[in-house]
DNA sequence: CCATCCTTTGCATACGTATTCATAAAGAGT
DNA sequence: ACTCTTTATGAATACGTATGCAAAGGATGG
């Protein structure tokens, strides 16, 4: 358990010399077999433990990735936190992990300090469109992934789900079910998720014919008091929508409450589908129809894919850009008013 | 944004010796200010960035904590996350985050490999009540500090919930509703939470003069699955419960399935209490009547009171531990029938 | 003018490990 | 007995930074 004793005081305690000490840690060949397990049995007697840090010093690696996330309270991100720390691990790798909480400025901190601790890649979850410094950053062949959200114009690496289809399905379904006016309660215009969203919810009306009414349209931030009021507005409408589209699960459940606080009900009186599908909008409380992401995909993804650029870049390679579009699934469960048959324990719903 | 440019490089550019950058970037008084500026300007000419890990291997210390987390997917878990991560950063601190998903090995494993990275201070959340690592750690007086759930026989410095009061409470107010038949999904016996709510549990139906029905009190894992049989079990007993007290609102969310799966009316048929108050227990169609824990200011607490022992540690003082009971907050809402007041957004309920 | 102090800088070293190079001993083949 | 290879080890160095020590230059004061 002591940390402060070094292989120096190993090879002292084993007379033998430093260098056979960290030979015998490395499992390097020719090491004598007697004195291999004098050096081992005094590590163990010792408790020595290796110091990673000048370890990563001399191999010009840490083995560690950092993970900036815009808010890891949100369980999506949780569940892709954790199905990246897990891949990670499996690679030997360990994660810091950052949180931006959407802001412009802890972005740039984060990235620069990551940077200053020389992890090994960088695996952003999620960054808006225009990050000139994440931009910067793909242009400098360092390894790095975004998740989730993306730059413009393609720039660097990214697993995303390919919103447009995946928002299509959704207000599709909408449609199929009857509806004509659906609201879309979105993001930021600058996050390309919001951004793919709005143009799949906008062909879907245009493969049903339906002109676009921009007052059933409400851009805004990723926040809980915001969707709540967006929603309001929505049903504050002379002629409102009978179902809303909200750009995520968390937008999704506050329309819901805003909904309910107005005395209506869902289905009946308004439909309700989401995206994302987090844990809890499968409750059967909340039975929130939404387009389902595969987090555990994604972060399996993200890490491979970091992985592989990590390689690249230590046999001096360039990195070419990796861009993966994970099909999006609608999982039908009850805030569409259609799903009739009983719904039991686990049960996920139905795709589309 | 160039990692691979180093002091040496910048010194040589300016025409001063490396030490002079060096102090340069530290802010020694003893620098002339027109090199000062010149270094300066070569710096950021160059796109010099510091290397953490040589700094860290020559200062010793790594400016970093460990947070090992049970599950991250639990948004209780991200909360507390995300006020550690928030206060390190405050300090100057990064957190290397680890998901032990309640094993021991991983726990162990992690331990381990966090000490091998030095990272400065190490907060678990949670440990098991006998974690003989974690032990051992405290006896070194390596600076380390439990959230939510400690060690038996108050070992080492922890920010827990008074958990038997919190239960206390709970089950009393359930009482106070004339409920007398409550069960009790527990967590596992060598969680403290778990052991801790059930001893406030047992005071609660003393208090009242009720008797001990133990086909009431369901031990078992922390677990979706796990509390949704639980809840079947108590509900398949002849003379079943009118009301569940579920260790964690992950446990009451899973009961509140069962019971709605089985056709009863939540709080008519069943009255349900949780503990923690995650976000989305408040959610309108969830009502979840629960105990709260402060999570920011756990989160708070722990990296002030980590970031004091290891101060202590560098001046090589010996670390006193440290116990801070958080009290817990009732939080009524709608799963026990009572709150007929109008909810409204954001309404927190009323505290008992 | 000399002693003393303050300011400024460079040299050298330390942090803990991995690895190259050199060397020595031991076999192996002739 | 001799080279040649294989095995085994230690000495030395590098990774990038911070800092103690020495030294040089200038300023100050008597």
């Amino acid at each position: 358990m002591s940390l402060s004793i070094t292989t120096k005081d190993v090879a002292e305690k084993a007379g033998v010399s430093q260098a056979t000490v960290s030979r015998v840690l490395n499992g390097y060949p020719y090491v004598n077999e007697k004195t291999r397990q004098k050096v081992l049995e005094v590590i163990k007697e010792m408790g020595y433990q290796p110091n990673h840090v000048a370890r990563s010093m001399v191999l010009q690696q840490t083995k560690t990735l950092g993970l900036i996330v815009s808010d890891i309270t949100n369980p999506f991100y949780g569940e892709i936190a954790k199905s990246i720390m897990d891949w990670a691990r499996e690679a030997g790798y360990n994660v810091v992990l950052c949180n931006n909480d959407n802001s412009r400025e802890m972005q740039d901190y984060y990235q620069n300090f990551l940077l200053q601790k020389r992890v090994d890649g960088i695996i952003f979850a999620s960054v808006s469109m225009e990050d000139e410094e994440v931009v910067k950053l793909v242009r400098s062949n360092f390894p790095c992934i975004m998740c989730n959200r993306r730059l413009k114009n393609n720039a660097g690496s990214f697993v995303v789900s390919n919103n447009e289809r995946g928002a299509f399905k959704a207000v599709s379904y909408l449609m199929s079910l009857g509806h004509r006016r659906i609201g879309f309660i979105s993001g930021p215009a600058n996050f390309s998720t919001a951004a793919e969203r709005l143009k799949g919810y906008l062909e879907a009306l245009k493969a049903y014919g339906v002109e676009v009414d921009n007052s059933l349209v409400i851009q805004g931030r990723f926040h809980k008091q915001f969707a709540y009021e967006a929603a309001a507005k929505l049903l504050a409408l002379e002629n409102r929508p009978t179902a809303i589209f909200g750009a995520n699960d968390l937008t999704a459940l506050a329309a819901m409450e805003c909904v309910l606080d107005h005395g209506l009900d869902i289905p009946k009186d308004m439909a309700l589908v989401g995206y994302d599908d987090i844990n809890i909008s499968s409750h059967r409380r909340i039975g929130l129809t939404t387009v389902a992401q595969k987090k555990e995909e994604i972060g399996r993804l993200a890490v491979e894919k970091i992985l592989e650029m990590i390689a690249k870049k230590k046999r001096d390679e360039k990195l070419e850009p990796v861009h993966i579009y994970l099909e999006p699934q609608l999982i039908i469960r009850d805030t569409c008013g259609r799903n009739q048959k009983e719904r039991r324990w686990n049960n996920e719903g139905f795709s589309l």
